[in-house]
DNA sequence: AAAGTGATGTTATATTGTTACATTATACCT
DNA sequence: AGGTATAATGTAACAATATAACATCACTTT
């Protein structure tokens, strides 16, 4: 189990998560014959910044400037985006209209997210067993999924803990 | 179970949807001291048109000029919408950006959609079962949810049996 | 009539995302 | 190295979705 799946709603050594997210990346690119530019590079590590999810006008705010000194244009980051989306690095959370790294990319898998209202952190969970305990629910309706999105609000154990009393 | 809930997929008298989605808007707001009033009722009526999505700018486009003669701004669609959600009439798909009407409007609940990527169907389905399956995987986090939110999209039973041999 | 409340109208603006086309970088072959 | 194809980026305009702020209207209560 990797580092972030573990520890994430702890104090972490969040270097840790945003390295090996940068070093994953890179292999998986690598075995893809696909190229991290510095511009994916970039977002990818912004949108590792935190385990919160992030806007892609926030993301565009935080580019540098390119060589022409000038602001990236909102195309430049929605096609970075749509680069790490199509190989699984990214995911979007559609309620939040916002992206947030994904801690075990490589298969395409479903997005099971659990996004805490009070501090916005977000967890995702492997999406086999949630998938598993639907399917009979599923195919009783005669519904051939093709990948389970799920996005839920709640309040995540931290600040459960935190708001003890409160 | 009501009509819709069971035969929806099939074809059916869409008008006893409609009319039964109409009356059961009534009953709730009569019940609890709000008004349908007409613009609500028109935008619900809109949305009821058929089982799948509506863009607020496509409820928008077909509302009907005021009696100044003018289209309605967007503000209005969205206050009828903000209206209806409020009161479980009417749910917002955050994959789609659009509304589609509540089957069992009244008791807040969660909003489990499958969703058919060839026909853009929508079945509601009760979050209860689900969330009861769920329940261990989330306990097990230690994270408290506040309502269940999915959007499953695949391919409806009509139109698997459509595609056969396709 | 006066005041309060809820609903609607009106105008402007914010936020999020896309299209189209030009230019530059990279890979690949001869 | 040169030439060609492909991938990536730049640039500008625009589309789609949603909200904010403030004025007006309708209805009720006093
Ligand atoms: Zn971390
Ligand atoms: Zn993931
Ligand atoms: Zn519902
Ligand atoms: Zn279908």
């Amino acid at each position: 189990m990797a580092h972030q799946d573990a520890i994430a709603y702890q104090s972490h050594d969040h270097h840790h998560c945003i390295e090996g997210a940068m070093k994953a990346a890179r292999q998986l690119c690598r075995q893809r014959g696909v190229q991290l530019t510095g511009q994916r590079e970039a977002v990818l590590r912004l949108v590792w910044q935190s385990h919160r999810p992030v806007g892609a006008y926030d993301l565009l705010g935080q580019l540098p400037d390119n060589r022409n000194g000038r602001k990236p244009a909102p195309t430049t980051v929605y096609r970075a985006l749509d680069f790490l989306r199509e190989h699984g690095l990214v995911h979007r959370l559609d309620s939040l209209n916002a992206y947030i790294g994904c801690p075990h990319p490589g298969q395409q898998h479903d997005g099971v997210f659990l996004i805490c209202r009070h501090c916005r952190h977000v967890q995702e969970l492997p999406g086999e067993r949630v998938r598993q305990t639907l399917k009979p629910l599923l195919t009783a309706q005669g519904f051939s999924p093709d990948a389970l999105l799920m996005e839920i609000p709640g309040v995540c154990p931290r600040c459960q803990q935190d708001g003890e009393g409160a």
